[in-house]
DNA sequence: TAGTGGTCTAGACCACTGT
DNA sequence: CAGTGGTCTAGACCACTAT
């Protein structure tokens, strides 16, 4: 049994046991308000493993676990031996992570929406195909978007998506809404990862055209292959970014 | 001596506890090994946490650990419920890492080598200076550089460092040594992230002369701000580099 | 119901850091 | 030396999934 009576329940400082969140999980949040907040300041040492426990009455673990996730985002570093210290703020706090595009607009304030010029089936091309892991010609699902940030062009889209998952999305809201969004919230995919190619290339006329520039203007195209957990192929996309309106920003860590 | 001991040790199975690696990590190196040798193929079932506890002789927490480790990787993917599964082989695996240019190079069996072009001090411009938080003006040391591999250019690095690193850095093998690693390895330095923004730019005609391509050609920008891992920014670059030559790839993962 | 991963506890020993 | 984070144990209850 737990601790089934309440009066002798210890005192958790705001942390509750039964709540929805985990203790973990509150622990970290509660930390990272200090820090935003500047109730611990850049290079400030934290509480140590044991206080946090003993102050919250959680395990010593728990502790842990709480402020390895804020390692983990860069918020925190440990030094054996010393203690656990408040990172000086960064730029773009967090790990690099995968976002749509409306999703990354909305998260500062900007309403991206798509103008959709093409959606409908076609057959897997050799390069596509070897991406997404199907044999050549296989019937695939196409759509190509301009992306628009106060209703002027940021990109051109152009993504390939297996044929029952196309279809699926082709009933939705394109227009407004993330195909990352639909994938996970009307389709059941469960997203993984994605690996990204980096490039430059000048703009070729009809895309020049899509995106109000300059043929020959230079281009952040981005090669994006979506996963779900289990590493089946999702997504595969071409993106073409003019990069004078958005900048592509991530953060990478040093390896441990 | 590996078994130290002995009679009353039971069995690991082959993990050794007393070794310089954790337990955690011999067992997660383990069962990498066994994913990437097909002894667990795609989308197999591990054995569950309680399996590798008993059958390692550990505790159920170790086991799990490891199949964290992995599950952060890439390699595995968990179902609670269900169990923990491996994931199918993706392009890249593992996390995007924050690598210096001739470890990336060296890891694809590739020799980059660099012709320096300007080393010495500078002061601080005014969005140099916002970047690395230091009042304009501010003494610091730059480097100019050009990045070859197989003795044909592929970038242009413009590097500042705060002076007393940047004169250290001097001194040392700037043509095959990596910053990275001469800041890691000599100056001290313990490095945690880099915030990068990335774009795409016309070649201006000095750089387009040392980098081979013509006056206009698209180019990478990248801008790249490191920090140490108390945050402290300690490396400000931009990177110019022809993508026809060399491609970033990066993976990002899904926030969970 | 049985098995899985997710969370949590109350200890323990170690390596490393400061004094 | 005392205090810190790093590792590890042997349990426990929970939420979820399958049968």
């Amino acid at each position: 049994m737990t601790e089934t009576d309440q009066t002798t329940q210890p005192r958790r400082s705001g942390l509750t046991p039964g709540a929805p969140a985990p203790l973990y999980q509150q622990l970290s949040d509660l930390l990272r308000e200090r820090i935003k907040s500047g109730i611990y300041g850049p290079l400030d040492r934290l509480p140590s493993e044991h206080e946090l426990a003993r102050e919250h009455s959680i395990s010593r673990i728990t502790a842990r676990q709480a402020l390895g996730e804020l390692e983990r985002n860069g918020l925190v570093f440990r030094l054996q031996g010393r203690g656990s210290f408040v990172a000086r703020p960064t730029v773009v706090q967090g790990l690099a992570q995968l976002t749509g595009f409306a999703e990354a607009m909305s998260a500062q304030g900007l309403e991206a929406v798509s103008r959709v010029l093409r959606l409908g089936p076609t057959r897997a091309a050799t390069d596509v195909a070897e991406r997404l892991r199907v044999p050549p010609g296989t019937p695939l699902f196409e759509i190509r978007r301009v992306r628009l940030v106060n209703d002027s062009p940021v990109s051109f889209d152009h993504s390939y998506f297996p044929a029952d998952l196309g279809r699926r999305l082709a009933r939705e809201d394109l227009v407004r809404r993330d195909v990352f969004w639909l994938l996970e919230n009307v389709c059941g995919v469960r997203l993984g990862a994605a690996d990204h190619q980096i490039g430059a290339v000048a703009a070729e006329e009809d895309i020049a055209l899509q995106l109000g520039v300059p043929a020959g203007a230079p281009l952040l195209l981005i090669d994006r292959l979506s996963y779900d957990v289990t590493g089946m192929p999702i997504d595969y996309e071409h993106l073409y970014v003019r990069s004078d309106r958005v900048r592509y920003g991530l953060r990478l860590e040093r390896p441990r």
